[in-house]
DNA sequence: TATAAAACCATAAAATACCATAAAAGTATT
DNA sequence: AATACTTTTATGGTATTTTATGGTTTTATA
């Protein structure tokens, strides 16, 4: 077997907006690099959501566990096996510069419909970006699908 | 079967009610901070409740065991996704102080309805944070609702 | 050389660490 | 059982650091 290191990463939590910069900069909230700061590559890793409006976020080892996964199913799951191409194909390796920022490219932001502003959400072992509009919309819309499927289990 | 490190976490238990200072910090029972002493994140993680007036807490593994669990479920179970969504995006990790403290963020109080005082109610596996009033309250009106399902089961 | 990208510098506000103390709880001693 | 002593806990205030954000300069590159 090969030898794997297993990086305990942490989580993803909570929600943070931050805003853009003239230059397209962004700071990446501090709690979401510390989730990453034992990892080899200092950065993160995007790509457009296939079902949101929104870009999707990993940590660059997590992208490593998803590569040996599909090399494992691939053969067997030819769906799989597209969409993890697009998915590779799609992704962007990020650095953070000195202060935590990165540059979120062009089509990413066109994808997600943000400008000035953007919300870094938190999903366990992933992430979101957000334009804070969008984001709250389909925050309710959840809120509506989880009440009507589960009319008990939620008041707010 | 790959080897799972099984953090021994032990319950929370009893109520303590503390108080908050000017700057929102609080004080985490002691004894809730020994439940969480074993593990890696030296704090509690937040977030409010969907069900009731209050805040909910966890430990950082009791969270990291549902991101366990939704990756493997989520695909599956796309309610089960929006609710951990939702948690993961509300879900506040808040480290404890030197003494013990915490600062519970602004919107969490205000969901709880919590200005200078705090109850701690110990749930397990987990815990709630309430305001005092509105604790007594919801005690009240459980027992009631306990007292007429199951008449001859309550003497108090 | 023009242009984009990276490195560098600066700062207000927010978050965290630090220090101090009184009250409470627990221990030991008579 | 009452007392003196020790330790822990809760709480308050202050100092320091980090973070997010803006701007400028230098370096690559097309």
């Amino acid at each position: 077997m090969p030898k794997t290191k297993t990086v305990k990463m942490s989580l993803f939590l909570s929600s943070y907006e931050n805003r853009l910069d003239t230059k397209g900069r962004i700071s990446v909230p501090s709690s979401f690099r510390a989730s990453v700061s034992s990892e080899r590559f200092a950065g993160v890793v995007l790509y457009r959501s296939f079902t949101n409006k929104c870009i999707e976020g990993l940590s660059m080892s997590r992208m490593e566990q998803l590569a040996a996964a599909t090399d494992k199913m691939g053969v067997f799951d030819s769906e799989l096996d597209d969409l993890s191409a697009m998915l590779f194909a799609d992704a962007r390796p990020l650095a953070f510069d000195v202060t935590g920022r990165i540059v979120i490219p062009e089509d990413l932001l066109k994808h997600a419909g943000i400008t000035d502003k953007a919300v870094f959400v938190g999903r366990g072992n992933s992430f979101q970006i957000w334009n804070p509009e969008e984001f709250k919309k389909a925050q309710e819309k959840s809120l509506n699908n989880l009440r009507s499927a589960r009319p008990n289990l939620i008041i707010g």
